[in-house]
DNA sequence: CTGAAAGCGCTTACAG
DNA sequence: CTGAAAGCGCTTACAG
């Protein structure tokens, strides 16, 4: 006796009439339906999850997949909370909840998902971090659950996706360096095989082109995401004979390593080497000098989210009538003291 | 006509010797046990969760709330990460899932705790940044969930809590510096009512009584937890007439504020001010001056965390017998440059 | 406007 | 060893 059968006995009517009040149901007389609204507030009733969810077939619940081993996951420093309260804040004007299912680091990403949507834990999925090949878009898509990936993959779908516009920056840091007269500019770009990295260094290169300027092999420097990452960068560079006047990177924080590195050998960001970073975000703010990076808002950003994957579930269709969304999210130069040089 | 009833037409036998094959009961002939589990992986059946939750009374699931809005929340992503981590290692010995309930930065903590046990989610949760007085505890308290919090609270109750040595970190720091000669120590401290706050400020006051210096009000800074409180601190700091030549940081990020501070008005960590972090992370070994500070494994603090969850639960009693776990976590001191002078 | 009843997908005593 | 059936807590046609 509890949960619901004990709402309707305190109150003499049927669980039914409980059930038709609390859910805003046009039967019910306006008196019952403010004693049983009262009522459940007294004792802090709420439906069980799972006798809503075996009844309806549906949870009220969005997860958000995201990768605890890998670097991207480990190293966003804030870039998943912010993006989780912008999600959250669509999904609530549909009473939705958002569900973040972090994919244990020994447990396949592609597993966890095929788990998590059999055991119909959610409704819909966000991933993230997609890689050029990714095997949870074929799972997905097989299992017809709406989702939507935040970053493209070379994986083919009909499923929608937001994605930073990295090869913009690109393009742009290094026509911003041509303009400041550089000619020789490194780029820095992950050692895994995430997608991000592929268009990022399309877009140096094409941007390299459309300067006259050629691409060279060994100003590529393939780091892990992570300020360890921009410290190995800054090591390498620091080794070169014909040391680049510029590098842009694809990752913030690289930044930390870099500069840290740069220093240890008496070289100074925006002195000795332009730098440009990817991110805005509180460490580029603070570094000396201040990192010269693209802004977004990441709350904007989860907002849209929310909204493309809601476009693509049929019941929300009609709220979000945008169809398929296939978006490059643009980023705002924020110059900074890191590329006067 | 899905699930286990569509499997158990396919090999013709009743939905019970499924569950039964499945669940690994005894009473099954190894014969069908075999065909069943084949059969179950070649469609990637995976049970129901809302059915087998209903049915069962408990998700096999623990939650973790996090809070999207606060500083404290966030500006610590990487800290949760390596948690989560390390709680999730714990729970997959016993084939429960962590999930990730991140409380909307406009919905009261209190009221969305309320709602996902009413809703029954998850079978425990975990909460994190506990306040002094915290609500969310008499909450759950009340509502009979097992669970623990991440910090200490002056909110009386039976549950396991496991909170990091803000007292022994204090203390220590200041400590090493009046070692090292200083007798003017600042301390930074959160400037909400986060209960490590109090904790911090208490070992500092402690640590300065026993060392025979008297606690002056105006060397305490109340900043927020992020690079942009660091740079008010340093502010601060930089507008004083006698200024200390020491400060101790409750968080780590404020670092990078300070120093950029310091360094817009020529001082330079380590020669002008001592600084003393609190926890080791990338940004304090990649700093220059890097950051002295102390160490702790997030993946252990994890493993412990979750370890003490289930100890708290009567299921799981047997396997961790350690009772009611209150335990402060310590944390190795980490010699960066940052105090040297 | 309200109640009685079916049924969502499971698990598990209970028969046989 | 297996099947038939009850029942977990809900929601929702269906009667009245």
């Amino acid at each position: 006796m509890t949960g619901i059968k004990f709402l309707a006995q305190q109150l003499n009517v049927s669980i039914g009439t409980v059930s038709r009040a609390l859910n805003g149901k046009p039967d019910v007389s306006e008196d019952t339906r403010q004693r049983v609204i009262a009522a459940a507030a007294a004792m802090g009733y709420a439906p069980n999850q799972a006798g809503r969810s075996l009844r309806r077939g549906n949870t009220n619940a969005v997860g958000f997949m995201i990768e605890l081993g890998s670097d991207t996951g480990r190293n966003n420093d804030n870039f998943f909370l912010g993006v989780f309260d912008g999600v959250q804040a669509t999904l609530a004007r549909h009473h939705l909840d958002l569900i973040v299912l972090p994919c244990p680091t020994d447990e396949d990403p592609t597993q966890y998902v095929q788990r998590m949507i059999a055991r119909r834990l959610v409704d819909a999925m966000i991933i993230s971090a997609t890689h050029r090949k990714d095997t949870r878009i074929d799972v997905l898509r097989d299992a017809r659950i709406p989702f939507i990936t935040l970053g493209r993959s070379a994986t083919p779908g009909t499923h929608p996706w937001i994605d930073l516009d990295f090869d913009g920056v690109a393009r742009r840091a290094v026509d911003r360096l041509v303009a400041a007269g550089h000619r020789r500019i490194a780029v820095a770009v992950p050692s895994n095989d995430i997608n991000l990295g592929f268009i990022f260094l399309d877009g140096y290169r094409n941007a390299l082109a459309a300067n006259g300027l050629s691409f060279e092999p060994e100003l590529v420097f393939r780091v892990p995401s992570s300020e360890q990452g921009g410290y190995q960068l800054g090591h390498d560079l620091c080794a070169m004979a014909n040391r680049p006047s510029a590098v842009v990177l694809n990752y913030e924080l690289l930044a930390l390593g870099l500069y840290r590195r740069l220093d240890e050998s008496g070289l100074t960001p925006g002195i000795d080497l332009a730098v440009i970073g990817f991110r805005e975000g509180p460490v580029s703010r603070f570094l000396s000098p201040t990192l010269t990076c693209f802004r977004l808002s990441l709350r904007d950003l989860g907002i849209a989210l929310g909204e493309a994957l809601l476009a693509s579930i049929p019941a929300y269709a009609d709220v979000y009538p945008q169809g398929i969304v296939r978006r490059i999210w643009p980023m705002e130069l924020v110059p900074g003291e890191s590329d006067r040089a």
